[in-house]
DNA sequence: ATATTTGTTGAGCGAACGCTCATTAACTGC
DNA sequence: GCAGTTAATGAGCGTTCGCTCAACAAATAT
């Protein structure tokens, strides 16, 4: 019974995603998500309710995507830390694509809406703090794989991390060439690999 | 002859730059900027010419600020490389101060309106530039005196410090605690410390 | 005093904002 | 076919947006 949906619910939000993600919460109209979306005004709220729940609906795809390909990516290196440092270089590489020449969602939001819509920011912040955690975990299995001295802090390796993270973001965004990038890039991996036991 | 202005420009521009700060382009109002300039719309207009030019007005006086700031620190410390390591301690030390406890406006500044007004990303590219070239300049010091290799990239080792800068007043606009504040900028002022030639 | 100049005022402009809802369309069950 | 159910539509709601301008106020010059 009754009428199928015309629209595709995931694609829906993948658009909806990439929008947010390029002009920003508070820069993005109406206007802007019917024509990404090709929906009309009723038929998005009748989906999603509000802009600020299709926002934060779009915002959690961020987050589980982003977690998710940095665990897989993390999943086939043998290595921990070489995973950890391969995942800088891969920022360098993006380069070219330019969907992905952008700041982080997550740190976007932060800053678009921490003094105007608490609760978008309120639940940034958890997202924030949980993929520092994925960032925690690569570092704590490199040091259950004796890859790290034991006493390394990894939340504290990990906040460090997430300030690599993006600064290459903020570099792709900024719109740093490739060879910048590179080299950007490669320094921050390094120091990651730097932490390496040698074995002496 | 004439009648004078009721208000103080300096203070004005300097109110505005507190609230566009803040909240950035797009959500501040007209509303925000009445209140806080402590002006009617007309004055507004008739002193400053529109929201936009506002803004870069303040935004000018930012990095002008943020410059002679950093400048004038180098200025009074002898060792270069460690009043570089300096700075970016100090920003552990702002902790309690709720209007300094902000991501970098420049950088803010590029998010907000990199997709929407270009005029602005363009000229705040300009100025992230400008401040990267008085760091760097901080870092050819530290060479000129012997504190660094002669083969050292100044250039490069700005850019990385930019990022440190940035990665610090992100975690400051994110509400990190004091503890972890001061830990990660030791962290990173140690990095900058690191690089002193050793007398061997 | 008066003329001139310039700053201040705030009601209100047109446009855009986020959002609603009566109406119409497309399906299923009988 | 018709009744029942749910989705899609888009004109248009009330509000707010950035901004203007005719009227007024306060100074100087003569």
């Amino acid at each position: 019974m009754s009428r199928p949906t015309r629209y595709d619910r995931d694609a829906a939000l993948d658009a909806a995603m990439l929008v947010f993600w390029e002009k920003g919460f508070h820069a993005t109209s109406l206007k802007d998500l019917e024509t990404a979306l090709d929906m009309k005004p009723g038929s998005i709220y009748g989906a999603f309710s509000s802009k600020e729940n299709l926002y934060l609906l779009a915002l959690d795809r961020y987050f589980k995507r982003s977690v998710a390909r940095f665990r897989a990516h993390m999943a086939d290196t043998p290595s921990p830390l070489t995973g950890l440092a391969e995942h800088l270089r891969g920022f360098a590489r993006m380069t070219q694509d330019n969907t992905s020449r952008q700041v982080c969602m997550l740190t976007r939001t932060l800053i678009d809406t921490t003094a105007t819509n608490p609760e978008i920011a309120a639940r940034t912040k958890q997202y924030l703090a949980d993929v520092r955690h994925a960032f925690a975990e690569g570092f704590e299995h490199a040091k259950a794989m004796g890859e790290l001295p034991s006493h390394t802090d990894c939340a504290v390796l990990a906040r460090r991390f997430q300030g690599s993270v993006s600064a290459l973001r903020f570099e792709l965004h900024l719109g740093t060439d490739q060879a910048d990038m590179t080299s950007l890039a490669e320094e921050l991996a390094r120091d990651i690999e730097a932490l390496r036991i040698r074995a002496t």
